[in-house]
DNA sequence: ATATCTATGTGTCATAATGACACAATAATA
DNA sequence: TATTATTGTGTCATTATGACACATAGATAT
């Protein structure tokens, strides 16, 4: 009984007009939040199956490709004015299997009409955001997945098509970004320590660092705002909180840290 | 006359079909080459117009976008095996005027049952190349174009559509990674001087450099060979030839110069 | 109360990288 | 043979980096 009221509803109200969207094409979100420590991306769960996959969606014909990544980000996590960047487009032939196609029309009873949607070759293009873990009030499922959960990079479920890959290649793209751009405005709270300013950074580039030398570097980077608080309340010495400073910071992510040149 | 003969040509004999090629998607090639301490951008000429635009094409269906680039690529250039990049996905709503459509179609006396095809909206994916300018013997223009030319990217023609704010994207991202990743493999001849390099790096760079820091840094990376040999018939000093060292070149090309951390 | 434990804040030193510059070597030309 | 312009190499002060030591302050144990 739930099964046919899933797929008469199914047939109708599809979440979206195949007419009225780019063929072809979507956008995936690689959402990295941080989190005691670890850094964590926003999965969603198949409704049928045992995979997960990647926040993402369909452009439509009349939307900016930048506005359908924003659109999806917000849809998941309800967050406006993230810092959100294309990374990549991935288009291998492979990555699209049309018996990934003929699955999901099945098993969500859609109209056989809309197998030909399904059924075509897609581009994705990959998107990357860093958002405050904490933010996140309650991540939304879409209309393909039944949950909507953090995964600690380092321990990712069984994922579609190739949405490991492109977790990977953000992965690398944040990586590299790390070393030549500030990081951690989008990521942390809006006041923090610089052991959990440091923690990020080690996490990300996975590997430990020096604290004093950490410290010293950042500084002189000048994007940091002494903000005179303490954390208090943990077990030991009260840290000093930072914040950043908006304007350096913006400037540093346009100029890189600092040229060679 | 001839118009006609035109007409009836390309009628039948496009150089691709709409159906085998993926709806919507197209690429485009920002060939860089230098020359005569020169950036330049090679261009095609629109059959009418007196427009210009990058070398691009479309996706087939049972093509990967990397080789669709390449393709493009060895079609202009007559080239293989190049430093190939991609470096954005171009998908503002606005950047595919349906007047630029009809004017195609028009224009070229297409079958009108084409120009649903050139209607669509379409998304660009950005390949950047680095080519050694000398090894071009002969650029070749395609369908849609006459002429095929070289132009220094300080002085470029009247361009189609977006193509300005592509090459000035690709041009961006050269510059970047010219601070943190070895240049120059692809776009100088098997050996060259130091001088030559230099050039070459306050070309891309818009700035001039200090010759002996220049010299001491660009040692220092350990991707430069001595060949021994010297550019001779030149009016004074016979400078030093050197070439890049394959292997290191390749290393530091995955892992960037030097890691802040 | 006092000692202890541990994370945090700050400083020092040797080494390496960078920026600014000077002088010697050499090939063509006058 | 002198001149000129370009290339090759070196020096020095300043700055950035890596490795490390010690002082400080909250919480907990005695």
């Amino acid at each position: 009984m739930l099964l046919c009221i899933f797929t008469a509803n199914a047939c109708m109200d599809l979440p979206f007009d195949p007419d009225q969207c780019q063929p072809g094409l979507s956008v995936d979100c690689v959402i990295f939040g941080f989190h005691e420590n670890d850094l964590k991306v926003l999965l969603l769960k198949l409704l049928q199956g045992n995979e997960w996959a990647l926040p993402g969606g369909f452009v439509f014909l009349d939307e900016n490709l930048d506005r359908a990544a924003i659109r999806v980000l917000h849809e998941r996590t309800g967050l406006e004015k993230i810092f959100l960047q294309q990374f990549h487009a991935f288009g291998q032939v492979e990555r699209s299997p049309v018996t990934h196609a003929a699955r999901l029309v099945q098993e969500h009873s859609l109209h056989p009409g809309l197998q030909s949607w399904f059924e075509q070759r897609f581009i994705t293009i990959g998107y990357y955001a860093l958002v405050e873990y904490s933010q996140v009030e309650k991540p939304q499922p879409d209309y393909f997945s039944e949950t909507c959960a953090w995964f600690p990079v380092r321990g990712l479920p069984h994922l579609m098509l190739d949405h490991q890959a492109i977790i990977e290649r953000a992965l690398q793209t944040v990586r590299f970004q790390l070393k030549y751009q500030p990081i951690g405005l989008n990521l942390l709270p809006e006041k923090f320590t610089m052991p959990e300013l440091q923690a990020l950074y080690e996490t990300l580039l996975d590997q430990k660092l020096d604290r004093r030398n950490f410290q010293r570097k950042m500084l002189s980077y000048d994007v940091l705002i002494r903000t005179g608080e303490f954390r208090q309340g943990g077990a030991h010495k009260a840290p000093v909180l930072y914040a950043f400073d908006p304007v350096n910071y913006e400037q540093a992510l346009r100029n890189g840290f600092r040229s060679v040149w």
